[in-house]
DNA sequence: TGCAAAATGTACTAATTGGAACAATTGTCA
DNA sequence: TGACAATTGTTCCAATTAGTACATTTTGCA
């Protein structure tokens, strides 16, 4: 039977998941929000309900801490990716549908977003570092590539269509749309930030895409 | 009438441009190779022909520094955005003209690109502490401006065209070219950062730009 | 020419910071 | 139940790093 914890003595519960699930939660906004290099452990810790113990316990040191975040935010997207249904017969319709999935997801997980520009300001060095991430995160070329096929076969777009060329218009877009947010909003003004903005910047860049993409 | 340097006395001369221009142009390299954190002001010192003291001496502190890296940089732009000569009177080509140059430039001074993603990263805190920086880059919304009037003044262009967003447009394919080139490559390989694929980038992203915004 | 101001060199420090040492408690399984 | 492994708490440290104190040289100018 467990002991009743008494006034003069709380003692403590084994968790190991969830002390390691609240370190990654803390580790991956104090990272996003400082940068590799500006985030400070002891910053980490202040947050956490453990103590800097358990991070060089679970993770090793300050890298191996901020590579988990990093495969775990790559791992979300990918779940998310995994679980979307387009509708493969109307290439056109998953096209937009794809844009506008992608567009979202960016927009409404800054933290991802974040975390891949930082670790693009070190050169990737973590990312090449890591054998889980390599694999996970080719679905959104493999949908393309499926997109474009039907599309084409179809005779709906025009041919030619590189699937990859495709990912990357789509997809700097909408990760500019997070990463320089603040330097736009500073410059332009805080308007194509905000509900109506976001709403209008998306139908853009789908009609541009969609006018790019299929045949005149 | 000067001292002649003899062989045990080799005295030095007073540089100040020199010296702080060879600050800037390393602290410029460090700055965006490691983030404003994981920059060293000794690893810049060391790179410099100068001392620490310089360092200090002209630019207060690692933050006055990183300022006037980063207020430089949109400085260079600025210069040659006001250099820029576009066909005014064929808004069609000038916009083309346009984004050819965007595309050049951010390609060619990853610096400038690097130092904007590192403020955002840090809420473009060192941005907004800069009172020189705000007027200087809005030529690129004013030429949109121009370009996007004689565009559906002449008919040719579709009416409701924003030059915000189509600044938003433009600019987010040119930044992430950049910016996210580790990562991307790292997923896709190296095949479109390279002569030949990015020159169909560019002019993919011409012609998507230009299909959306020029009237069917 | 001489002197004050600007520019530079050298050596040092106070504070931060990632990480480790040591110890104690909890869980598991034979 | 008892021993061994897994987990957590506490305290401390060695190295790094931004920034400074102090001294010297150069230069413009009255």
């Amino acid at each position: 039977m467990p002991k009743q914890p008494t006034e003069n003595s709380a003692k403590w519960k084994q968790n190991p998941d969830a002390v390691k699930a609240d370190i990654l939660n803390v580790a991956t906004r104090v990272f996003t929000e400082f940068g590799f290099s500006g985030a400070r452990v002891d910053e980490i810790v202040r947050q956490t309900r453990t103590s800097k113990r358990m991070i060089y316990y679970y993770f090793g040191d300050k890298k191996g801490l901020y590579l988990s975040v990093l495969e775990a935010a790559y791992e979300r997207l990918r779940a998310k990716e995994a679980a979307l249904e387009l509708p493969d017969e109307d290439p056109t319709e998953a096209l937009r549908c794809w844009i506008e999935f992608t567009f979202d997801y960016h927009r409404n997980n800054p933290d991802y977003v974040r975390l891949i520009a930082i670790e693009n300001i070190h050169g990737c060095k973590h990312l090449k570092a890591s054998s889980s991430i390599r694999a996970t995160n080719m679905l959104a070329t493999q949908t393309l590539n499926r997109i474009c096929d039907a599309g084409t076969a179809q005779g709906v777009f025009c041919s030619g269509i590189d699937p990859v060329e495709l990912h990357w218009l789509i997809t700097s877009s909408c990760v500019f749309n997070v990463t320089n947010r603040f330097s736009f909003e500073h410059l332009h003004g805080p308007r194509l930030f905000e509900e109506e903005g976001q709403h209008r910047l998306k139908k853009l860049l789908i009609r541009s895409i969609m006018t790019a993409v299929t045949k005149s």
